[in-house]
DNA sequence: ATTTTCCCCTGCCGGC
DNA sequence: TGCCGGCAGGGGAAAA
């Protein structure tokens, strides 16, 4: 699923072909993509406008238009955003549920076949720190994702490690996947209560979080599923997953069978032996 | 305030 | 061969 190497991946890709190309045309073939809002009213506001820059904020991509909109897109679990130099054949997009044409023929298609994507604009003159506050955390990437800063934010809490980093609101852009693969790299339990990961850990955790998501970019993120880059392309991180869906595999560390289990609600793999629980 | 549960969706897959 | 229940997991709302 995208979380942030593949959104960031789109990103690249995007930023090398749509800035200073102008939306005209927008056509809409499932209108829950803009829900709650009609997708008329998303087409009027941002029709005319020249795509900027593309941003991204954990797993949100944002198109920076000319009037000072932003449109920003979620791709959620089976989204898909696929830019071409001209129209898309009949049914090459299997799971079409928008289409933008620009100004110099070129199109971006949005395929989602589980229909949980979203696009939605947010309005010049917004304050975006405050629009994100509460809802996405600190980006892994950037200088202020310290040791200490991730400390900080697991102090106190209860809950799992590995459901404290799938909180958005603690450090964005980390999903199911790389989840598992920064505890692995860690040597951490996932059910680990997160406010319990001693000082030594949480560096190590800090350190795996931000070599697993470089390493995704690198490769230009993981087509374990359906994802697919900014140019219909697949990454090659899912040959670099240590531990994520390689149950009943050896450990490249140690040897032992990788198990799955369930921990917050979600499939998650790991090395018994590598990964203690305390 | 924090944590947990439920829900949204649909293609795919294993089991019978 | 075909039917069918269960699974996949992002995020937000609602409940605890």
């Amino acid at each position: 699923m995208p979380e942030l190497p593949e959104v960031e991946t789109i990103r690249r890709q995007l930023t090398e072909r749509i800035p200073g190309r102008r939306l005209d045309r927008l056509d809409v073939a499932d209108p829950l993509i803009t829900a709650p809002e009609l997708p008329e009213a998303l087409a009027a506001r941002i029709m005319g406008q020249v795509i900027e820059r593309v941003d991204r904020r954990g797993k949100y991509l944002l198109l920076r238009l000319d009037e000072g909109d932003t449109l920003a897109l979620h791709l959620r679990m089976t989204g898909r955003l696929h830019w071409r130099p001209g129209t898309p054949a009949d049914g090459e997009e299997r799971f079409l549920r928008a289409l933008f044409t620009l100004d110099d023929g070129s199109t971006l298609t949005f395929g989602d076949q589980r229909r949980f994507g979203r696009m939605w604009v947010v309005p010049a003159g917004t304050d975006e720190r405050a629009y994100w506050r509460g809802r996405v955390g600190i980006e892994p990437l950037a200088a202020g994702f310290t040791t200490d800063h991730l400390a900080r934010v697991l102090t106190g809490r209860r809950v799992g490690i590995k459901a404290a980093l799938l909180n958005q609101a603690l450090v964005a852009g980390i999903g199911n996947m790389y989840a598992d693969e920064a505890l692995f790299r860690a040597g951490i339990h996932p059910e680990e209560s997160a406010g319990e990961v001693d000082r030594a850990r949480i560096k190590r955790l800090h350190r795996g979080i931000r070599d697993t998501l470089r390493t995704a970019i690198r490769e230009g993120g993981a087509s374990i599923d359906t994802y697919r880059d900014g140019l219909g392309n697949q990454g090659q991180m899912q040959e670099q997953l240590r531990v994520h869906r390689h149950r009943d595999d050896p450990c490249p560390t140690c040897g032992t069978t990788i198990v799955k289990t369930t921990v917050a609600q979600r499939g998650t793999y790991w090395c018994p032996r590598c990964q203690p629980r305390p």
